[in-house]
DNA sequence: CTTGACATTGCCACGATGGGAAGCTTGAGC
DNA sequence: GCTCAAGCTTCCCATCGTGGCAATGTCAAG
């Protein structure tokens, strides 16, 4: 289908319109062709390029990562080592991430499973986090996390 | 060590000046002691809980979930239980973001072990972003995924 | 008194996304 | 042809936690 308009450009990427017009405005996508009335305009290629980039944000790649991928795709002589490099480093970030979270886990787990839980106030969980905890397996809140805090993950 | 300024609590805490402000800002924090010049005053308290407010960052805690902690930390009618499922519900949210991002990385392990990474153009990896997978083994690229997509973490 | 270290406020940035307002265009029904 | 709703445009603001910078004020040591 040629001629789409923003909308339908939208729902038959899985896009938001929101989000189309902001990858044109940041440099991920080129500007769209306009109609006389300054509408944008679409067809079938355009398309094809934004599912490109939801799978690639589906699979969380940034903005960045995306620009490179889709430089690649469209290099048809690219090598596919590059290609593969990158994806290893994402999946590097992302396994490095989910440590992160799961660490934090762990170590909120074992507080859990300190706390009794019931109508007392007594609690190991605000002990330990104004600590001044007497557990007794004293914990190392966060060594390898505290660390990095500054540029911790946002995840919420 | 009374009478201190925010540099002096920001180094006795591990909270950054900046972050000690923007918690006031916000409401985390009530209003610190001001000097006749302005200056912000904090005592021991202050840095108890700002070393509070951190353990409970560094454990992945939104500024909401520190406050409602901190509440309750300072409330000596709270029962235990209440501090316990705030704690269960958050291991709850850290699992279901680990997991979101492993099972993109699983994802990207099986197309980079389909990619040969080598000097040819070739490149599965690129193949299935496009939707054009010629994948011996069709994947659903993130059919749990998807559904959440516009709400998803945000990890970089 | 000068100088340097520290404090203050305020604004901007990140990253990806959503929400909304104010105004213009388009197409369908009357 | 007129009207109305839906869709498009741009622009600004919010999220969330953190950092950076700038202009200005304060304080202590030399």
């Amino acid at each position: 289908m040629q001629g789409m308009n923003i909308g339908q450009a939208a729902d038959g990427s899985g896009v938001s319109a929101k989000m189309i017009r902001h990858y044109e405005q940041v440099g991920l996508l080129p500007a769209a062709r306009r109609t006389e009335s300054g509408y944008r305009q679409y067809g079938d290629n355009e398309v094809h390029t934004l599912r490109f980039i939801r799978q690639a944000r589906d699979l969380g790649f940034s903005i960045a990562e995306i620009s490179e991928l889709l430089g690649l795709w469209q290099n048809r002589r690219r090598s596919s080592r590059v290609v593969k490099g990158l994806a290893q480093a994402h999946i590097q970030a992302l396994e490095a991430k989910a440590q992160e979270l799961l660490a934090m886990k762990a170590t909120l787990e074992h507080l859990v499973h300190c706390c009794h839980g019931d109508d007392r106030p007594d609690c190991p969980i605000l002990d330990t986090l104004a600590g001044s905890a007497a557990d007794p397996e004293p914990m190392q809140l966060n060594t390898a996390e505290a660390k990095g805090r500054r540029q911790k993950t946002q995840f919420q």
